[in-house]
RNA sequence: GGUCCAUUCGUCUAUCGGUUAGGACGCAAGAUUUUCAUUCUUGAAAGAGGAGUUCGACUCUCCUAUGGACUACCA
């Protein structure tokens, strides 16, 4: 019988959750749901120095703004609460002190200067300085003083932490659902510190592994930057006695720079001009990033494009809806190898998503634009423009430069076109097309355009010179969509008055 | 430096011993077009290198190279 499954992300809410955790959270949650189980948001705050205010809200916003739904957690409760490690410090002591009992643990009294020195000293010597078997029983430990001094410096209030002890030379066998067996020599390792009695607060690795047995988690799935961690967790769960419910780990690949070389990080971003969090964040000393939702990305096109960054479900398929992303993941499907972010890319899935957008849709999002333009308009017609050009469109905010013409009448023309077009025979022509255009009643699109083409080629006028003439007027450049789009949209009324305003305002080139 | 992980077109990737190595982004050319786009068609573009194993390796093993992560009383 397999057991059910409970996932976990556990952020720390050290500052906006990075596009590279969105990932994480995304494949966690289309793991829980693909397997009918749950998904469970633990915040991991057990650094105090490094706690920013708002993070947690951030990451939680982030997390709704891409669908991703939290069945247990922080905002939203569960069996196990509190899910913020701060409000659940008093467990961890216990289990440190389990370890030390158990004799895979110590205290250590060392201070963060006398480390410094260590490490310094090492340094010089052309050495790494490594915290394990090799000096715990020379240093301040409770394995070289005596039970009396250990009992005597934490009653006196010494700071101490708790090491794990790490064993000397033995091989740790773990398995990795997506990079399969992995082995590690622990000599290898240093005796990492699980607790820290200066804020009472275990570190990540206590904490995590507590919780995680604890939540009942039955799969880890993180980043690869913990991929080295491994053997001291599966240690962890040995000396707990916790090995036959030891969760099965996935650690994922890297998401990359687009150059490549490292992680991504915000100074890519902001020197490639493209957002790497989600969501627009103001850090609490004022200091800004972008965000994809406010940069014009839909969350639809953001997580279709993520979910694929790492993860293909074997087909020729590109674009997924977050039900078919849940039927179709599978952790045997996640690459190996680190994955590049590439913004090109994900321009490309957002003008995917704005293509197959409703008018009705495209009206609500285009509508707060149209209005900081000064624009008022139906959602009827505002949907209606949008519709006729989104095809050219990669965000909503494009929206604008392509359709103003059908709100504003121009007031200057593009320079270019204009150069082109109105000189020789076409002014001339122009007012003889607006001569046709007033004469028709039934100004339709499919009218105007039978009338007005009949004319061309009964007088056996270039339609190019004709239409882009025309076009001059209407839209003051040579862009834009159907010229009989133009003129069904703002009617027989405004055609005369912008080809009038040409006619007056605008001296034929030469 | 040490430990671990990785390596198919420029990028994201398919291939789970036998394929003309497929798709997508981007790029180029052409077609369509009243403009700008869209769209469509076509094209260029890849198994890091070297040893093995095998009738046969992109695929398995080893070595080398390269890239990356980790190496805190941070997560």
């Amino acid at each position: 019988m397999s057991r059910e499954v409970r996932v976990r992300f556990a952020p720390s809410p050290t500052g906006p959750l990075h596009m590279g955790g969105v990932r994480t959270a995304l494949y966690n949650y289309l793991f829980a749901r693909r397997h009918g189980g749950k998904m469970i948001l633990r915040i991991e705050d057990t650094d105090s120095q490094r706690f920013v205010p708002g993070a947690e809200e951030y990451i939680i916003e982030s997390l709704k703004w891409c669908g991703i739904e939290i069945d247990e957690g922080v905002g939203v409760g569960g069996p196990h609460a509190p899910y913020r490690q701060s409000e659940r410090k008093e467990i961890y002591l216990k289990y440190a002190k389990q370890l030390i009992d158990a004799g895979w643990a110590y205290y250590a009294f060392d201070s963060a200067e006398e480390l410094d020195a260590l490490r310094k000293e090492a340094e010089a010597a052309g050495q790494t300085f490594a915290y394990n078997y090799t000096v715990r029983e020379k240093l301040a430990t409770s394995l070289s003083l005596s039970k009396e001094e250990v009992e005597a410096r934490i009653a006196r209030g010494d700071q101490w932490v708790v090491r794990f002890k790490m064993p000397e030379n033995e091989v740790v066998e773990m398995d990795d659902l997506i990079r399969g067996h992995v082995k590690v020599n622990t000599s290898t390792l240093d005796d990492k510190v699980l607790y820290k009695s200066a804020d009472a607060l275990p570190t990540y690795h206590l904490a995590n592994i507590v919780d995680d047995h604890l939540m009942e988690i039955s799969h880890v799935i993180r980043g690869e930057e913990w991929l080295p961690s491994l053997p001291l967790h599966y240690l962890l769960y040995r000396a707990f006695g916790w090995t036959d419910t030891q969760p099965e780990f996935a650690h994922l690949p890297l998401l990359l720079k687009p150059t490549g070389g490292g992680k991504l990080s915000k100074r890519d971003g902001d020197k490639m001009g493209f957002p790497v969090f989600p969501l627009f964040w103001t850090s609490p000393t004022g200091e800004t990033a972008h965000g994809y939702r406010e940069d014009g990305y839909f969350a639809e096109a953001f997580v279709n494009m993520l979910a694929l960054l790492g993860w293909n479900p074997g087909t020729e398929q590109e674009l997924f809806t977050m039900q078919e992303l849940i039927d179709g993941f599978s952790l045997d499907r996640v690459s190996k190898s680190g994955a590049r972010f590439q913004p090109d890319k994900a321009k490309w899935f957002n003008a995917q998503y704005m293509h197959r957008k409703t008018d009705e849709e495209l009206a609500t999002l285009f509508q707060p634009i149209l209005k900081e333009h000064g624009v008022e308009t139906t959602d009827y017609l505002a949907g209606k423009a949008a519709g006729i050009m989104k095809e050219r469109a990669s965000f909503i905010t494009d929206l604008w430069d392509l359709t103003s013409y059908f709100f504003v009448a121009p007031t200057s023309y593009d320079e270019k076109q204009a150069k082109k077009y109105w000189k020789g025979e076409n002014p001339a022509r122009l007012k003889e097309v607006r001569e046709v255009l007033a004469s028709i009643d039934d100004f339709s699109l499919e009218n105007t355009e039978a009338v007005v083409g009949a004319w061309i080629q009964e007088k056996g006028y270039g339609m190019g010179q004709i239409m882009n003439t025309l076009r001059l007027a209407l839209v003051g450049a040579g862009k834009g969509p159907g010229m009989y789009d133009v003129t069904a949209f703002i009617g027989k009324e405004e055609c005369l008055k912008r080809i009038d305003f040409l006619l007056e305002n605008l001296k034929p080139m030469e």
